[in-house]
This record gives C-alpha cells, structure tokens and sequence, in this order.
RNA sequence: GCCGGUGUGGCGGAACUGGCAGACGCAGCGGAUUCAAAAUCCGCCGCCCCCUAAAGGCUUGCAGGUUCGAUUCCUGUCACCGGCACCA
C-alpha cells in the first residue's frame, strides 16, 4: 500500500502542490538579488539616470505604507498591495515607467509604549519589526522598487520633516491671495507700511503702536501671531500620574481610562498648524480630486463650513464688555430670548469678578470646566447658570438674560450664542429646563409651532417687525436672512461670516518616539528656529523613556538634560536671530505620529537627495499627470480647476480609516509646499481607492455575547455550539481580534498554499472595495485553478511542457476574449471577475468538448506564453516558472534575470471579440418561451421576422393578434400581445 | 438624532447604459477511475408543486410605482454596517 502511494507520489514529481509551490516561489524570489549583490527587486530609474526610458508614460502607484508592529503583517495588508501589485505589473507589461514603493511608518505610540513595558529601546523593536514586515511583503513577490525604502525614523528622512515643518514655521496666510507667503514678506510689508501693531497680544483692548517705534521683540510677538506652524493653547487632558496628556476617550469620570488616575483639564502651550486657514481651498479642491464620494463627504463634513452672521450684542448697562455670537440663523433675531455663553468665555469671569458673591455661578464653572468631553457627550441634560447680566437684544430692544451653560463650545463660533428656543432643539429644552421665554418667530408650512417642541428649519419669518428697527414679517427664510445682515451691517453691529467645524492642528506630543521640534526657547521662553543647515536634530538615544510624574506636563525628552540645555550656537540657531553663546533650551515635545506620513509620497520620487526633499526634476516628472504636462507643453503650469485636473499620485490605495485624517494633513502640507513653489501640484494623490476591510467569522451566544473560535465546535453543516456547554451558538461576521481568536497569519496560509494563491484568494474574495470574511475552506478553489492551469501546461511527471500542436480556433477566440476581460477588468480594479474570466478559460482549454476537435487538446506554445504573460500579474512565480520552461527570459538594467517582467501585454484581435451568429431569447409578455440564432449583423427588422416565424413563438400566441415588438439586436426580443 | 453605504441560492459573489438573474468559486449530491482511499475527471445543484418527468408557478430585504421589460430608475419601509454627534 504505502510502497504504491510513495510510488505515485515519486511520478508526480512536478505536481503543483503547497510544497513545490513553495519551492519555486522561493526561487523567483531569490532571483531578485541583483548580480552585483547591491540590491533587490525590480529599480525604476528616474528621469536622467541610466535605463530611463523617456518615451514611455509614467504611472505612480502608491500603498499606504504600514506601521510594522510586533504583530507582523495583517491579513489586511496584503489586499491593498496584492491589487496594487498586479495594476503595477500589468502597467509595466502596457509599457509604463511605474513607481511602486514602500517604506515605513516607524514613529508612533505601541513601539513607546512597548519600551516602558520591556525596557527594549524603541528603534531596537521597530528595525526587528520592519525586518519582519520587509521579509513578509517581499515573500509575497510584490514588485516593489526596494532601492527607493526608507523609514519615517532615518535621521535621513525627519531632516526634511523637520525642514517641511520650519517652512510653515517660517511662512503666514496671506488672505489677499489666499495662499502661503514667506514671513519675511510679511515683516517687510509690516516695515514699509510702518504698520500700527498691537504690542500687548491677549488683552481685550490691545495698544497699538507703529512698526518702528516697537521694539524687536514687540515685532516678532506680533509676526508669531500669523505662523502657519504656531505656539498657541489649546486645553488639554493632563494626567500628572501618568504623565501624559490623554485623549478624551481615555478619560472616564475625570479620571484616567489606564490606572483611575485624576486627569486636570488645563491649557497647555502646544505647537500649532493653522489648517483652518485653508478650510476653504481644502474643501473647494475636493471637487477636482478622483476621490470615493463617501471620501470626499467625510472631509467636507470633518471641515464642516456653515455660512451665517456674527451679531454684536450690547450688555446692559455696559456692565460688561459686549458679547459676539455666530449664527447660521441671523434671520430668527426677533426669536432670541436669551444668551448662553461658554463656561471658559471671558464674560463668565467679567460676571463672577462684578458679583464676587454669586458662588453658584463660580461653582458651576470650575465643575463644567473639569468634566471630559466624553461625559458631555454621554449625558446630554442641559446643565447650566444665569451670569447676573443682561444683553440688549438690537433688533427688538428687549433686556434678555446671558447664561453660561457647557452645551455651547468654546471651541466653535465666538463660544456664545444668541438662544432661539422656538427653533432650535437644543435651546428649547435648556429654556425648557430653566423656564425661559420662548418667541416664535418662524411659521413653516405643515409643522405648526405648538409649543411642545422648536420646529427647525425654512419657512416665513412671523412676529418680527419692530418701529424702531426693522421689520421683515412674511420673508421666507432665504431673504429674511439678507434683510437682517443687511440691517446689522448698517447699524455696525454685525457681519456676514463663515464659520467652520475644522480647528487648528494640535501637533505636539509629550512622547519620546517621534521626530524632535528643530526650536530652541531663550531664558525669557521666546522661540528660536534651528536653521535648514543644521538639520537634522536628531533624536538623542534615552534609557529611561518612562513618562516623568509632575505637576505640569514634562515630556521624557526632558530627561535628557545635556541634550536639552545648550547654547544658541551649538543647536545651529542663525547668529543673526540670537547670540551663539546664549544659553537655550530645546523644545522636548516631539512631532505626532501623522507627521512622517504627511510627505512620505514625495521622498519616493527621490529617496536619496541630499539636497532637497524632493528632486524638482523627479517631482515633476512623477507628480505631474501626463496630461497636464502635455498641455502646457513640458512646462510645469499653476493649477487650473477648469481642467479638473489636480495631478499628484495616479492612485493611492489604503484603507478607509485614513480618509480624514491622514488624508486631510498630507493634503495641508501639499499645499503649503505647492504654494511656497516646492512641488508643483495642488493636490497630492489625484486618484484615491480604500480597499474594504478583511473580516472574519465570529460566533455568538443567544445573548448576543461573543466566544472564542477555538471554543466552538461545528456539529453539522452550519450548526456549532459552544464546545464546553454544547450551547448553539451562531455564526456571525466580526472584526478579526486577538480575544476572538480569529486572526490569520499570512505566513500559515503562504507555507500551507504558497504566495500565489494567497494572493489570488484575496483577490478572488470579492470586489476590492468591500468588507469580505476571510473563509479558509474557499482558498483551495483558487489553488485548484493554479493546479489545473500547471497541468494544462506541464507533464507533472516530467516537468516538461504540454503543448498542442495545432491552434483550435474556438480556444484562440477565448483566449482573445479572455486577455480582453481581464486587461479591462485590471483597469476597473475589479480583480476578482479577472480571476473568473481566467479560470474559464483554463477550464474550456482543459476540457475536449469545448475544442473544436476533441482529439487535440492543450494550448500551442504561443497561445500558452499569452496566457502566462496575463497570469503573470496575478500569480506572478507559477507564471514565471512556465514562462521560463517555454524559453522566454531577458534581463533588467541591473542585469537581473526575468521571464515574463519583459513580456509586453498580448494583443487583442478584435474581430475575434464578436461571434457570427448569436442566440437571443425570444419572449412573450416578458416570459422567454423561445431561443433564436441570428446572424450578429441582422437588423431589427430581419430578428423580427424570424422571431414571429419560430414555431414555439407562433405556439405560444396561439393566434393572439401581435400589439407591439421590440427588438434590441443582439439581446432579445420581446412581444406583446 | 444626522449623514453615507449595503441587502441577490446553504456560503463568497457575478450581471455593461433598463434587456436571458445566479458567471466563477466553496460546500453538497451522483458517477467514472481505484482492491480501497486520496487526488483527478464527468454530471447535477435557487425555491415551490410533483412518485417521476413534462409543463407550470415563485424568486434579487419588504410594499408600491414607472416601463414592452426593473437586481438596475422612482416613492415609502425594515434590517445590518460605517462615519459624525449639543458645531449654534
């Protein structure tokens, strides 16, 4: 028995089973070393260096690069780059120059946070962990240019961000021209003009002085005000036990998520990006960007832009300053029957300071200013306190009462508002809770106010007419919004104005993982720039990186005292801005983690420049879109949103997760860098795709509680129950996760199928874009295509080709269809119908009834390279491996032996894309009752005829008179009787 | 609460611009091969009615509508998923 199996086994020695698969994937892969052994992989050369070919088109195609965790890769990686990969290849078969690259987003919280647990320096853990991650994605076979990786954490690297970071730092936003300036400009604008300045920045009634008579630092106070990268104060959730300041979804009850340790709200003078200043531009760009809509939806929402008015409310009695508020309703002015200001408004502090023996008022300020956002989101209750003042309401002259209350943000707007309860939800119930007026002032066509709730939105403006004023009874909403603004601007105490949600970027962080600020601070706090030249600083080497226990935030940094105190000179500070001698103190915040991956896209066009962040000739020649360039004739033109044409990355591929965030940062800096004359896009990535996320199956008991996939059993087709209960549980789609056990290693499924297939199986699950669940027990339809498709091509005894010696014209016709589906379907993204075209075709070519004669069988030796070469993409080892046995082989520039890599992609005859004769169905009152072969040049009129004299047909209207036929040549016929 | 997305066989999914619903794969069933098994190959495989077959009916979350014809367009509705969440 066992003789005979081993026996079998022996003649089947090159069968296409997980091991030799393995086997000769390992081998491709080790093939990819260069000669001279100084690199890997396939080198896309830039313009100007040697093997660059200038008269093909380019393609940059980029992957969201990955953090490389402890944790190795996800399954998740691998969809984006696998599809990545295979557009990549099939565009270099097209004949592209593409750019496909990778590095490593390396800075970041879980490698800090790993150290203090372990004690291992965080450069040790994240170089083993990209190691790993570099091992992984190069098993896979993506053909990346790997002689253009880098890390966000090579000094190499955050020197330019570092450098990117000092070029807002040293720029303002002119809003003239709505785009960034140097501040030199500024400052020299300021001189000329001698300029009336305020010289004591904060106070409600500034002194203003000219330019001249300022003093320096008068001068440079006042330009710190207009930094695009900015010292401002932003409150903040400090926790001194841990020494950290913490996100608000760690703060529970006042306390800290990890530990229950208090957690202060307090302001804190951080490192600032003024992004609002590009609200607009960021979101006026959006339309010409080839982005997913949900995309393009969320950052719209995230900047949030509302247009409306900001009123001017006078205190009665001038017993405190006046109050401005924002309101997207100016037209509801009549309805406002009292204030509410923000517990942190200056006006709160003017009222307990006028009314020292109003400790409510006092009570409940320090009580509203210490609960976390988390808790005024989970309780919604209105809680609030009347201040003692009264405003003048302008358009109906009545007295109302200013409250302060935690449901109005200081954040938003002027962190007042005018209270309209009868139209707006959330100032009805506070007026409700507080027994406050309530005025009706807009009527809206079929919901009548009845006092029980505020009926928002449009209609006709109703008990809004006053003498003295104005009066703008019976307008419906649009006009009555004009009239009010026109009338607020006559009588000088309101604007039209733009508001938005978005706010300034908090961007620093009181962690040691991440790229040092290149500033340094003078004994009276004033800040210095390192200068371009000196860069980079570079991050010094802790022992200790545990978070310091104190009071008032201390970033670990400080530990690193001779680092930190130094002198103007020895930190590279230009001898013009401060003596060389002086002594300074560097800035020990470090830079967040989205900084690294902000500009990392445009290192790729020129990793290795020494001199800039970007090689201009590399940006343009990647970053400009054909098009575009072609159009202003060679030479790089400003943006013209008529063309819609933004260039930047021809497509950027990631997961939907970055859809705000990072996508929003990385288009900011873009767009400082296209306005300082550094790149010369405005947009940086011109097509976007998110692939869906990979889930997988999770099981669930009747009460709705999760368990653990290794402890549950399957009973019988689709049954389970608990293994330890025997309790049924059901099958249900989750997130993978540690807990529920149901994460996959790539490295498992690689070693049990190979690379090809797992890449195939991804990309077979679904459409690129949906969320999927991983099912092992599908992976081995895929694997059976590449075993049938080996077969189909090689003798599993010998290993030697299976070819056919005659072409059979219906297999060429399929294959002709096939390399047509499947570049089309490559360009759609749409993988796995490419992948099912194939399997067709390999399935007809395998079977003898689908050959025009039986007796033949196989693929011809030309027929079978073609079909390589489109495999090649997909399941680029098997390819190769039979692209090699058919003799097809050629070098790279580096002298690197390749197989199909040097094919081009086959040609499609169209006259073998359309048969002779089709069958078209034939239907009575939309029910098929016939089938027909036409010729597939018949007109209707010709289908017509035949159809009504099929003898089914004429059966099936059994003399009914014909009321109407249509005919759609070439799909069916339907008659109606 | 607001915004967006998705609902198609036992499962993953396919279907162009309104034109044959269920390609392809998994699972399942039957057969060939084999001493036997694995592997491979061939066939069947949405649901209902029916001994079986023929014939018929039903079917793209649900209820309507437009159309000769709807998975596709429109209205309403339910479920699930994602995002935002007191933004004035």
């Amino acid at each position: 028995m066992s003789v005979q199996h081993t026996q079998e086994a022996n003649e089947l020695q090159h069968r296409y089973s997980a091991a030799y698969a393995n086997a000769l994937e390992e081998r491709w892969q080790a093939s990819l070393a260069w000669p001279d052994g100084k690199g890997y992989g396939f080198r896309q050369p830039n313009p100007g260096e040697p093997g660059f070919d200038a008269s093909k088109p380019k393609f940059y195609c980029l992957d969201m690069f990955p953090y490389p965790s402890g944790a190795g890769l996800h399954v998740g990686h691998p969809e984006g780059y696998t599809a990545t990969d295979i557009l990549c290849r099939y565009k270099r078969l097209k004949g592209f120059n593409v750019l496909h690259p990778m590095g490593w987003d390396a800075f970041g919280l879980p490698a800090e946070q790993y150290a203090i647990q372990t004690g291992v320096h965080p450069e040790v853990t994240t170089k083993k962990a990209i190691d790993n991650f570099r091992r992984q994605l190069r098993r896979f076979g993506f053909m990346y240019d790997w002689s253009r990786e880098f890390a966000t954490i090579d000094p190499d690297y955050y020197k330019w961000t570092q450098w990117i970071w000092l070029q807002a730092y040293s720029s303002w936003f002119d809003p003239s021209v709505k785009k960034a300036r140097p501040i030199a400009e500024l400052e020299a604008k300021l001189a000329r003009e001698n300029a009336a300045i305020p010289v004591d920045g904060g106070a409600t009634k500034p002194t203003m002085k000219n330019w001249s008579a300022c003093t320096k630092r008068e001068q440079q106070a006042h330009l710190d005000t207009f930094r695009l990268a900015y010292l401002g104060t932003q409150t903040v959730n400090w926790c001194p036990k841990l020494g950290t300041v913490l996100a608000n979804e760690e703060v529970i009850d006042g306390r800290s998520e990890r530990g229950g340790f208090p957690v202060l709200r307090m302001p804190l003078k951080q490192w600032m990006f003024r992004i609002t200043a590009y609200a607009d531009r960021l979101l006026e760009d959006l339309a010409f960007v080839d982005w997913p809509d949900m995309t393009r939806t969320l950052q719209t929402e995230w900047i949030g832009r509302s247009e409306g008015a900001e009123i001017r409310f006078a205190i009665d009695g001038g017993a405190a300053d006046a109050l401005t508020v924002f309101t997207t309703r100016p037209d509801t002015i009549f309805g406002a029957t009292y204030m509410v200001v923000a517990p942190e408004h200056a006006l709160v502090a003017q009222a307990i300071a006028r009314d020292p023996s109003n400790t409510k008022l006092a009570e409940y300020v320090v009580w509203a200013k210490n609960r976390s956002d988390i808790d005024r989101q989970a309780s919604k209750e209105k809680t609030g306190c009347a201040t003692g003042l009264f405003a003048i309401n302008p358009a109906t002259g009545a007295r109302i009462p200013v409250w302060t209350a935690d449901y109005v943000l200081m954040g938003y707007g002027t962190g007042a508002i005018m209270a309209v309860p009868a139209h707006d939800e959330r100032d009805f119930e506070f007026a409700k809770a507080f027994h406050l007026a309530i005025q009706q002032v807009v009527e809206i066509a079929g919901t009548p106010f009845t006092g029980e709730a505020a009926t928002a939105g449009e209609g006709r403006a109703v008990n809004s007419a006053n003498p003295s004023t104005l009066s703008i009874d019976g307008l419906a909403t649009a006009e009555a919004k004009q009239s009010v603004i026109a009338w607020l601007e006559k009588q000088g105490i309101g604007t039209r104005r733009v508001n938005y949600r978005l706010r300034d970027w908090l961007f620093s962080r009181q962690r040691y993982w991440g790229e040092p600020f290149p500033i340094v601070y003078d004994a009276d706090g004033n800040h210095y720039p390192i200068s371009p030249s000196q860069l980079p600083l570079v991050l010094p080497p802790l022992a200790d990186y545990s978070p310091i226990e104190s009071d008032t935030p201390q970033p670990p940094l400080a530990k690193a005292r001779e680092w930190t105190h130094t002198t103007a000179g020895a930190a590279g500070v230009d001898p013009a801005l401060l003596a060389p001698n002086t002594p300074v103190v560097r800035e020990t915040n470090t830079m967040p983690g989205w900084a690294g991956s902000c500009w990392y896209y445009l290192r790729y066009c020129s990793p290795k420049d020494g001199s800039h962040f970007v090689s201009p000739e590399a940006e343009r020649y990647w970053m400009l879109s054909r098009k575009k360039s072609a159009a202003a004739a060679g030479a790089p033109t400003a943006y013209d949103p008529a063309t819609c044409h933004t260039g930047g990355v021809d497509l950027y591929v990631g997961g939907s997760e970055h859809a705000v965030l990072h996508c929003l940062y990385a288009r900011f800096w873009h767009k400082i860098l296209f306005d300082l004359g550094h790149v010369s896009t405005p947009e940086p990535f011109g097509k976007l795709f998110h692939q869906g996320m990979i889930t997988s199956y999770a099981f669930q008991r009747a009460d709705k509680s999760l368990v653990p996939t290794d402890q549950v059993t399957e009973v019988s087709e689709g049954e389970f129950v608990e293994t330890a209960t025997g309790q049924k549980v059901t099958q249900i789609v989750a997130k993978m996760s540690k807990s529920l056990k149901n994460v996959i290693n790539p490295d498992d499924v690689i070693a049990d199928y190979g690379a090809d297939t797992f890449r195939l199986y991804e990309m077979y699950m679904g459409p690129l874009e949906a969320s999927k669940p991983w099912n092992t027990r599908d992976i081995v339809g895929v694997f059976r295509f590449l075993q049938r498709a080996w077969r189909l091509a090689v003798d599993e005894k010998t290993g030697e080709l299976l070819l056919a010696a005659n072409t059979d014209e219906k297999i060429e016709k399929l294959l002709h269809r096939t390399i047509h589906k499947v570049a089309d379907d490559i360009e759609k993204l749409s993988f796995n119908t490419a992948i099912a075209a194939m399997i067709e075709f390999v399935n007809a070519a395998t079977r003898p009834q689908s050959l025009t004669d039986p007796t033949q069988g196989g693929l011809t030796r030309d027929q079978l390279a073609r079909f390589a070469t489109i495999l090649w993409p997909f399941a680029p080892h098997v390819a190769d491996e039979i692209g090699a046995k058919l003799g097809i082989s050629g070098t790279t520039h580096e002298g690197m032996r390749v197989s199909l890599a040097n094919q081009p992609w086959p040609a499609v005859d169209p006259s073998k894309l359309v048969d002779d004769e089709v069958e078209m169905p034939v239907q009575i009152q939309g029910k098929i009752k016939a089938r027909l072969m036409v010729p597939a040049k018949a007109d209707a009129a010709a289908i017509e005829a035949l159809a009504l004299a099929h003898a089914d047909v004429v059966a099936a209207i059994a003399g009914r008179a014909v009321k109407k036929v249509v005919v759609v040549p070439g799909r069916m016929v339907n008659i109606v009787v």
